[in-house]
Parts: structure tokens; C-alpha cells; sequence
RNA sequence: GCCAGCGUAGCUUCAAUUGGCAGAGCACCGCAUUCGUAAUGCGGGGGUUGUCGGUUCAACUCCGACCGCUGGCUCCA
């Protein structure tokens, strides 16, 4: 940086355009905001000093070089910083409006934000209007977001006098080494957080809104005290507020749940038990449309199908030490008196090792790729469960690899190419990747450091060979016997879903565990290394997720019904049977509406249940040998001879094309539970 | 499992004037209509208001317990 003409008392402010200020008196970024112009001044929520973020209103340096940003609403980094202010702002007027308020946390997340409160008066929706109206009292007297900064001995006792219990504790234990601490206050309102802020509460607006309320621990910590967590957004454009509720409600109208009981794919029944999905005739045919789609991947894989029972001896589960150590996720055993105790099975990979064991192998035979679409039960609490996405008997779209070190990273490539050609044929083109590392600092893992290195650099290096995109690193995210990767997918409204993974184990096949063994072309036994992957994760939640991408309107091929034959009148019912039978020689799942109803209602009737294709026939079509297509995007493409239209559908099938009318979205609704380890 | 909210016909479409005879729409069934691209008309059946108990002359409505669902939290090999 080119030195200036600094005197010793001075500060030189460099903006990003390169011009310079000098200050000799104390500035603030605001100062500096005013002094270029007051419509600045009236913008500026925030500024960066040297990189980092600052309050409009604290001192600048006396002296020396400073690169100041000036940043409005239109900067990205605002409204992060809006919405924490919003925050306060919320938790203020909750403390105006009840009694006895203890402050917890109040951060920002991805689409907006919450604090969490404990009070004796239950909070409700009913409850939204006031705490509303409040905020906007607050936000019209336009206070001003103070920041005081003490000694952490006097934030304690601050906080003691203020009754504030939650954050004495956190000064005490989160924030024990911090020497100083850092306040906010506006009007009467003062809490301990770290910033930043904007200046005042006027720069909120009006484009909030209180959106749910809900119980969480302190801390995250189930022993803990449960508090009152007031989920809500804010944007600083009423427009940008109204698009996100809207995406909320677009969730909604896609819900699986509801879809799935319109459109009659799946029911669960109370007399069956929770979370135990009961597929329906027209949900079958999807989730058999994709094994079949799976098994042909599978053979030209190399890898072999297998069966496996069910239930196995507790023995099995010691042996790979599921058991009891997550005995509070299984169902309990099925004892049958005579000392010999069975489980539901919660994972196939025992069974699979077991069918690796049944034969002396060579290394002549690796790698062993064994492929089942195995159901597992595992007992989720009750308060987890919902629809597909979490239930108590799931099938996996599973395989175990067996192999050498050596083939280790061809291996695990081809799982992940495998995972990227199967999400690419449902249209899932929007999916990143994370690589589950270990903690280095933690000693929970099994096998030893090089082992682990070696693997995890394999491992980089194939993801980064193919280019995964979006491809990220997390420390400790690893399973406890290995290394992962696991595809987290965003559907068309924006939503994160973790659904394939793939998975290194030096667990399994270890002496104390299963003790696996291949013969070596040095004629001794050597252990072999296991892979755990599924590229869909379990068929309920994939399916759940798939409804909801789609919202219910699946692709050609997948779609329950995929044609159905409407009569104009019942004229025509012979001519419409004569025609669905072909289109069901022809293979193509296909229904019939000869009722007396008119042409309009049964197109309507159609387009509601989510038909991809519509062959209208009347008397003229009969005459003609004609079919004339409806298309439910496209609407009405005329009359075309049967054959004709048959090819079309056959093209449209076979390339496994996906049409969909959907509007893209940036809002995140974050959903990263992981129900698919092994 | 925990906190909060909600349970009325097959329906996540909903009503019942705050304790006074449970009622519509869609779907379903029947009859009429024979129609060319998003709802033809008329008629009909369908309910122990989640379950059990309590208060009351009287309970969908108030109280309690239980069951279930929803939103979160915790958990997720």
C-alpha cells in the first residue's frame, strides 16, 4: 500500500473506489457516510473496516491507513446483520409484552431468524399480532442499537442484576475466556451479544413476520431446560418477504404427505403401526419403476444380487457391535425363551459379510459387489416420525463392496458416478457434495492414523478427479469405521435433502469384528476393505423426496398412470377399450374414463390426478384410426394415428425425460438428518 | 422422548351465531343427458364429532386422561 501524507494525529479512510479522507478529529463510519452525501448517510446499515464487519457507529482509529466499505441493503452482508437486529427487536417487544422473560439465544439462520425465550405464559400463534404490533412500536420509535463493551466479571454481574440466569451461565462457561464482552441495547432493551447491528431499529421497516413457535433445550441439550423458540424472517423489501411466505406455502401445496394421499401412492395406518408405510398400488409402481431402473445400473456394474432374511441372532449384532450399543433405536428382541434372542434387522451389512464368508476368496475374486434392496427396521422416536422421509421400516437401495486397498479409489468412484448417473436420470442435476472427514482431535474412530490419511486423501483425490461439484470438506462428520460421502440434494423449491451416501469401513472387517480375509498372490490372508453406499438412500424417503420435487406430476416413465383414454361421449366406449387395450399391449400403463360426464370434466378429472398424456377419442378419431393427444403441459397437440402416438410415448419413456413446470428458487429450507449410516 | 398447537363424513375444503335438533362442497351411488379438450342437471347414501371418563336438564363446544397428527427440539449405527 503506497503511504500517504499521514501525520502522526491523523486517519486516512481509503474507500473502495480508491479515494482518500483524513480525519485529524474521531470519526465513525457514519461521519464518513455523512460527509459524502446524507443519502448515503439515510442508506448505510453497515460497514466493513479492513475486511471486517462494523457498526455504523463505532470509532474509527485515531490514526493510520483504514479501507472502509459502506454497505446498504443492497449489499448481501446486510441482512444477516438486519435480521439479527430484528431479533433483538422481537425479544424485546416479547419482554414488553409478559412477564419474568429469560433470554437464551436469538441468532439468524438461512432464510431468517429465532430467539429462544423461557416464560410461564405459553406462547402462541394467537400470540403473533401483539408481538407484531410491538415490533412495529419499536421500529417507528427508531432507538438506536448501542454497543457497550465491559469486562466479563461486570457482564456477569449486569446480567445477574438484569435476572438474566441464561446468559450469567454463558458468560460463566461458553464465553469463559473471553477477557471482554460486548452489550446491545435500544430503548430499555439490553442484551449480551456479539454484533453487529444496524443503527437503529427504523432501518427494519415493515417486511417481517412471526412465522411458528416452538419448544428447543438450552444449549441443544435434551437434559436441559426446554424454552420457547420464536421462529421468524425478515427482508428489507416487502416483496422479497411476500416471495418467501409464498415459497412456504409452495412447500405446502407439495407436501408428500398430502400428495401422497391424494394421489393414493402410500397410506400409513395407526393399526399397523407408526411409520410403517403401506404402499399403494400406484406408489408400487414408482418405487418398482426405479428398483427395476437400479438393477439393470447394478448388472452393468458388476455387482450380484443377494437376499437375506429379515430377522437375525443378537449374536450377529454383537459380533459387528450394533449391539446393544444402539439398542435405544432398535425394536426390542424377539426372545423365544430359550435363550436364543433374534432382531429386526436395523442394517443388511452383517448378513452381507456373512454371505462374503460363506466361501474362502481370493484376490482373484475382488472386488465382491453385493447388492440387495434390503428393509431395515430401526425404532425413531415417536415425535421423528413423518410420512416417508422418517419411518420405521425403510428398504435400502444397498450394496457392500469387498476389495482390495489398492482398488479402494476405483471402487469408491464408481459408486460416486454410479450416485451422479442415477440422480441425473430423475432430473436431480442440483446436488452437492460432502466428504465426512474425522476429527482429528477425537479418538472415537477406529483404525490407525495412516490408514484413516490414506483413505481420506483417496478419497479427495477420486471426488476431485470428478468433478463433484460443490464438493465440501467437514471435519468430524465421518462415520466412527470410516470416511464418507454423502449427496446432499436440493429439489426445484430449494429444499436440502441427504440422500445417497457412500462409506469406507476398516470397521467390519477387522479381527475384533468379522474378521474378513482374502488369499493374496503371496499365498497369505490379507484383510479386505468394505464400502457401504446407496445412491438413493432408502426407497421411502427417495420417494417422498421425488413427490415433492415433482409435486406429484412424475416424469413419463415413473408415472403411475401414464396415459388414460377419454370417450367424448359414450359413443365411443368401444373404440376407447380398443385403443386402451393397445396402448396396454404396447406396455404402457393405461386407464379408461367412459363415463356419461362430458369431454371437459373427464380433461379436468385428468389433469388434477397429474396424467402426463390424454388420447381423446370420438367418432371421428374411430373413423379415422386416429387417437388425438392431450398432452398435460402442452395442452391439445390434435389428431395423430395410434402408431404415431405410441412412438411418441415409447421416445418419451425410454429416455427417461423429465418435463416439469417448476419455478427455481434461492430461498433453503434446511433439512441435513442423516438416516441412512450403516 | 420433550414443548406447543390441532383432531367434525373418503377429503390438510370447511360450517354449526360461543352449552340448545351435526350441516355444506368435492368424491361416491342412481337417473336423465350423448356432448371434441379444466367442473351437465336432478336425486340418494354416508357421522357413537379421535377414545375413555367427568361437569350439566342438555356437550362438537367446558374439564381430565389417553391415542393420533402437525411444527420444532433432542436423536439418527
Amino acid at each position: 500500500m503506497p503511504s500517504t501524507s499521514t501525520t502522526a494525529n491523523s486517519l486516512t479512510v481509503i474507500l473502495p473506489d480508491g479515494s482518500r479522507k483524513q480525519y485529524e478529529r474521531p470519526v465513525t463510519p457514519y461521519d464518513v457516510a455523512a460527509e459524502i452525501g446524507p443519502g448515503l448517510a439515510k442508506a448505510a446499515v453497515l460497514a466493513e473496516v479492513d475486511g471486517q464487519p462494523v457498526d455504523l457507529g463505532s470509532p474509527l482509529p485515531r490514526q493510520g491507513d483504514v479501507r472502509l466499505r459502506l454497505l446498504t441493503k443492497k449489499d448481501p452482508e446486510s441482512l444477516a446483520v438486519m435480521r439479527h437486529s430484528c431479533a433483538h427487536v422481537m425479544a424485546q417487544a416479547v419482554m414488553r409484552l409478559f412477564d419474568g422473560v429469560q433470554l437464551a439465544f436469538g441468532p439468524t439462520t438461512a432464510t431468517g431468524f429465532y430467539y429462544d425465550f423461557a416464560l410461564s405464559h405459553p406462547l402462541s400463534e394467537d400470540d403473533f399480532p401483539r408481538i407484531e404490533a410491538e415490533m412495529q412500536q419499536i421500529i417507528q420509535a427508531n432507538e438506536r442499537f448501542e454497543r457497550i463493551e465491559m469486562p466479563r466479571g461486570e457482564a456477569i454481574q449486569l446480567c445477574a442484576e438484569l435476572g438474566q440466569d441464561f446468559k450469567v451461565e454463558h458468560l460463566q462457561t461458553g464465553l469463559g475466556e473471553e477477557q471482554s464482552v460486548s452489550f446491545y441495547r435500544q430503548g430499555e432493551f439490553i442484551d449480551l451479544c456479539r454484533g453487529r447491528h444496524i443503527p437503529s431499529t427504523g432501518h427494519l421497516g415493515t417486511a417481517f413476520k412471526l412465522l411458528s413457535v416452538a419448544g428447543a433445550y438450552w444449549k441443544g441439550d435434551s437434559s436441559r431446560e426446554q424454552l420457547q423458540r420464536l421462529y421468524a424472517t425478515a427482508y428489507f423489501d416487502k416483496k422479497e418477504l411476500d416471495a418467501h411466505i409464498s415459497q412456504l406455502e409452495e412447500a405446502r401445496r407439495r407436501d408428500h404427505r398430502v400428495l401422497g394421499k391424494q394421489l393414493e401412492l402410500f397410506t400409513i395406518n395407526q393399526t399397523v403401526g407408526s411409520g410403517l408405510i403401506l404402499w399403494l398400488p400406484k406408489g408400487a409402481i414408482i418405487r418398482q419403476t426405479l428398483e427395476d431402473y437400479l438393477r439393470g445400473e447394478l448388472r452393468r456394474r458388476g455387482y450380484q444380487a443377494v437376499f437375506t432374511p429379515n430377522i437375525g441372532r443378537v449374536e450377529l449384532y454383537q459380533i459387528s457391535g450394533h449391539f446393544p450399543y444402539y439398542s435405544d433405536s432398535q425394536f426390542a428382541p424377539i426372545d423365544l425363551g430359550d435363550g436364543e434372542r433374534y432382531l429386526l434387522k436395523p442394517m443388511n451389512c452383517p448378513h452381507h459379510i456373512m454371505i462374503y464368508k460363506s466361501k474362502p476368496r481370493s484376490y482373484r475374486d475382488l472386488p465382491v459387489r453385493l447388492a440387495e434392496f434390503g428393509t431395515v427396521y430401526r425404532y425413531e422416536q415417536s415425535g421423528e416420525l413423518s410420512g416417508l422421509t422418517r419411518v420405521r421400516g425403510f428398504t435400502q437401495d444397498d450394496a457392500h463392496i469387498f476389495c482390495t486397498e489398492e482398488q479402494v479409489a476405483d471402487e469408491f468412484r464408481g459408486c460416486l458416478e454410479m450416485t451422479q448417473t442415477v440422480l441425473a436420470a430423475l432430473g436431480m442435476n442440483d446436488y452437492r457434495v460432502r466428504l465426512g472427514f474425522r476429527d482429528t482431535q477425537s479418538d472415537k474412530y477406529v483404525g490407525g492414523k495412516e490408514v484413516w490419511d490414506r483413505a481420506e486423501s483417496a478419497l479427495q483425490a477420486v471426488c476431485e478427479s470428478l468433478n463433484l461439484p460443490k464438493m465440501s470438506i467437514e471435519p468430524g462428520e465421518a462415520a466412527f469405521y470410516g470416511p464418507k460421502a454423502d449427496f446432499v440434494v436440493t429439489d426445484c423449491i430449494g429444499r436440502e435433502w441427504q440422500l445417497g451416501t457412500v462409506q469406507l469401513d476398516y470397521n467390519l472387517p477387522s479381527t475384533e469384528r468379522f474378521a474378513l480375509e482374502y488369499i493374496g498372490p503371496d499365498n497369505q490372508p490379507h484383510r479386505p476393505v468394505m464400502i457401504h453406499r446407496a445412491p438413493l438412500g432408502s426407497m421411502e424417503r427417495f420417494v417422498g423426496v421425488l413427490i415433492e420435487h415433482f409435486a406429484g406430476a412424475f416424469p413419463l416413465w415413473l408415472a403411475p398412470e401414464q396415459v388414460r383414454v377419454l370417450t367424448v361421449s359414450e359413443k365411443s366406449e368401444g373404440y376407447g377399450r380398443e385403443v386402451e387395450q393397445r396402448l396396454a399391449a404396447a406396455d404402457l400403463r393405461v386407464a379408461g374414463d367412459y363415463r356419461g360426464a362430458k369431454l371437459g370434466a373427464k380433461v379436468r378429472d385428468a389433469q388434477v390426478e397429474l396424467i402426463p398424456y390424454m388420447f381423446v377419442v370420438g367418432e371421428k378419431d374411430r373413423e379415422a384410426g386416429t387417437v388425438t393427444v392431450r398432452d398435460r403441459i402442452e395442452g391439445d397437440l390434435g389428431a395423430m394415428p395410434f402408431d404415431a402416438a405410441i412412438a411418441k410415448l415409447r421416445a418419451e419413456i425410454d429416455a427417461k425425460t423429465v418435463r416439469q413446470v417448476a419455478e427455481r428458487s434461492a430461498v433453503a429450507v434446511a433439512d441435513c438428518e442423516n438416516q441412512h449410516e450403516y
